[in-house]
DNA sequence: CGTAGAATTGTTATATAATAACAGTCATCG
DNA sequence: CGATGACTGTTATTATATAACAATTCTACG
């Protein structure tokens, strides 16, 4: 099956606090096996980046940085640290919300694929044992080396559908 | 093969005027069919999003617009445009680069997926043939129901890749 | 025709997302 | 210690998109 499948969802409650101190943890292994500096910041924002299985925007983290730390940071604060978590491989970037999400296996790089609920909002991170197989096939068609895969399936997650 | 593979590349010149005569064609009948309105605005849009095989910025459109118009148009002219086309299928937004390029096979409805060199810019329109396919069955195993699928290849083409 | 109603376009202002440029601070190593 | 490079702070600006309302144009009906 998918190993990539997250249980969390406004109907399916569990144990987040789980999910964000794995990802902080697999953070601390994946900077430290690339020689790269996880400083407070970076874990910080990391840390907000998961606190829901929601792609959440630049200007959210920022919002709720200013909130706690009451020297209301700047947008570069943030994004230079969204840019490094996604050189590091631990957030993906959502082009069709220009929002973030933290990335459900850093262990090994790849890119992002995303179920995205329209009504819950939750973005479930697909393997790619189907999807990618069919994008190398026909890139190969093509003759096109692909470097970066955008793929955003929208729509409505069962909980939400029968919800309706 | 791929019906969607279009000549047009910096390296493969072809008669760029019978795609744009292709497309407005095509937009006549779509819009016939719908009952939709193509003033002249928005087929001049489209003439636009058809200058190349490019994808084009909104505010790149707008620029052309007020060069030939004399009396330049604001945003939301050029927005609503972009959204009637978009609604009639004859235009896709391309999310990862913020940017719009001609269908080219409007006459059925299709979600855009998309090949896009990152060197000369030229975005292929794929088929649906093998792509689609792994995403319903993805979807389906995980019992969620497609609305939309943003698919956007970046890489290199086979021209600009020899040339390097 | 002539005009009411709807659709389209114009216009001003604003919201939202991201980056440039440079100054200050901190970590690390000799 | 300093010197160096990495990181963060700060200000300003650019890029993308939309809200709100006014003016115009089209369409259909009497
Ligand atoms: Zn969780
Ligand atoms: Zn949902
Ligand atoms: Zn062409
Ligand atoms: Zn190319």
């Amino acid at each position: 099956m998918n190993k990539f499948v997250l249980p969390e969802h406004p109907h399916c409650p569990h144990d987040h606090s789980q999910c964000v101190s794995d990802a902080l943890s697999a953070a601390e292994q994946v900077c430290e096996r690339a020689g790269a500096r996880l400083t407070a910041l970076r874990k910080r924002v990391l840390e907000l980046v998961w606190q829901s299985h929601r792609p959440l925007g630049a200007y959210d983290l920022l919002e709720t940085l200013a909130r706690e730390d009451d020297r209301r940071p700047a947008p570069p604060t943030v994004y230079r640290a969204l840019d490094f978590l996604q050189e590091q491989g631990l957030v993906h970037r959502i082009a069709s919300l220009n929002a973030f999400i933290g990335c459900a296996s850093p262990e090994h790089t790849h890119q992002g694929h995303f179920l995205i609920c329209r009504n819950c909002r939750v973005a479930i991170e697909l393997d790619q044992s189907l999807i990618h197989p069919a994008i190398a096939k026909v890139a190969d068609q093509m003759d096109f080396s692909v470097e970066a895969e955008t793929v955003e399936i929208a729509g409505l997650c069962s909980q939400c559908r029968e919800a309706a």
